[in-house]
DNA sequence: GTCATATTATACCGAAGGGTAGTTAAATAT
DNA sequence: ATATTTAACTACCCTTCGGTATAATATGAC
């Protein structure tokens, strides 16, 4: 885990800010991949010098592990924020995925997602990567059900909802937009997929009609 | 391109069959990823040894793209099969779904699709695997609109299924179980979701009812 | 100022990996 | 038989890459 809390001791401040540098190094890996992001092309994105790199982070797969932390914390919210600043849950899901689709295909990053295009290839072989899939469908499954339980409380969705099916759906057609991106397709047939989705999740979620 | 015809010109013979070596190279690539599996590891599970796997093929990328063709002809086709040889598109469809699941999180061989998660990962780098990128798409969306317009010809499908949409989706959630399986699904999952896909596909189609 | 501590910069190391030279072996052609 | 062609094997080369030793520099504590 990196020490994000600003010091003031004795030593030599740092003339960085560890959480700008991770978004570069996110950039990186997400454009080049876990094995082709050398280390010293980190470097020199970041403006760093290696030792540095290597002193603020420890090795290349804790750097890794680092920004996919980052990457939750900033792109992953960003994504699920949009669900639930809606009104409803078909707005919800629509702005959801209408993120999504910003995020995996969007100007001014890479294409696809951090996540599924990059860190699940090498899940294998680094064992504090996979550490991370462990948790996160969990946490993912469990955000997913108090907000869809939240709005059958609002009592805008049906009390019989089903809730689980909807989830997988969700999902299933959150990780097929990902890697359609990184696969190459546009912005705009993902923006008219994310129509699409939202309408099929409450379809399977046992919304006959497109309310 | 793999030269699979069997010469009988001068020179001593191979002692090898190319593409039982391909699919040895297969299950490594698919099991390592590109980067992680190495020319020694491609020899020494192939029990040739490097520079006859250079000769054979040329260059690891070339391996690798020979790999990925015989993949498509014997994964991917088995798959494709599943689907055509069902009487009804319902049946099809679950037959798809449920081949591709034994495919992806079967026991046997390694989890996920050689194409989404380990080809494609590349394809930034590896100017050839994304040459395989740009005709593929097209290739399977070409095979579906047959089948599906075939279905209607034949009075399994109304005049009014929407092809289109039910090929966009058929990808889409295909993709998504492939990813699963990669992520740790197990296949009692993925048999499940096969189910699900084929009976939402119809619907996407038009297909209101569960027929 | 001086010491202790932390960061930065240069230059480098050792291992791993893609690829190959050079030689030996096994077939066909004549 | 001999020459020719192609494959196989040993041993190796060279680059790249993750990581670091060493020295210099910049701060806070006293």
């Amino acid at each position: 885990m990196v020490e994000n809390i600003k010091r003031r001791g004795p030593g030599r401040p740092r003339k960085f800010d560890a959480d700008v540098v991770l978004d570069t190094v996110i950039n990186v890996f997400w454009e080049l991949g876990y094995d082709a992001a050398d280390t010293e092309t980190l470097a020199r994105r970041t403006g760093l010098t290696k030792p540095s790199l290597y002193n603020a982070f420890g090795s290349k797969e804790d750097l890794f592990v680092a920004a996919l932390h980052r990457y939750r914390q900033t792109c992953s919210k960003a994504c699920f924020d949009a669900l639930k600043q809606a009104s409803t849950p078909l707005e919800g899901l629509r702005n959801y995925y209408l993120t999504l689709a910003e995020m995996v295909a969007g100007d001014g990053h890479p294409t696809g997602c951090l996540l599924m295009s990059v860190a699940l290839p090498v899940r294998n072989r680094l064992h504090k990567v996979a550490a991370i899939f462990e948790k996160m469908p969990h946490e993912s499954h469990m955000q997913l059900t108090a907000y869809f339980e939240e709005q059958i409380s609002l009592e805008n969705l049906p009390d019989d909802f089903i809730v689980p099916a909807a989830i997988a759906l969700f999902q299933d057609l959150a990780a097929a937009m990902t890697m359609q991106a990184r696969a190459g397709a546009h912005l705009d047939v993902l923006q008219s997929k994310a129509q699409r989705n939202a309408r099929l999740v409450m379809f399977e979620g046992g919304i006959l009609d497109g309310s």
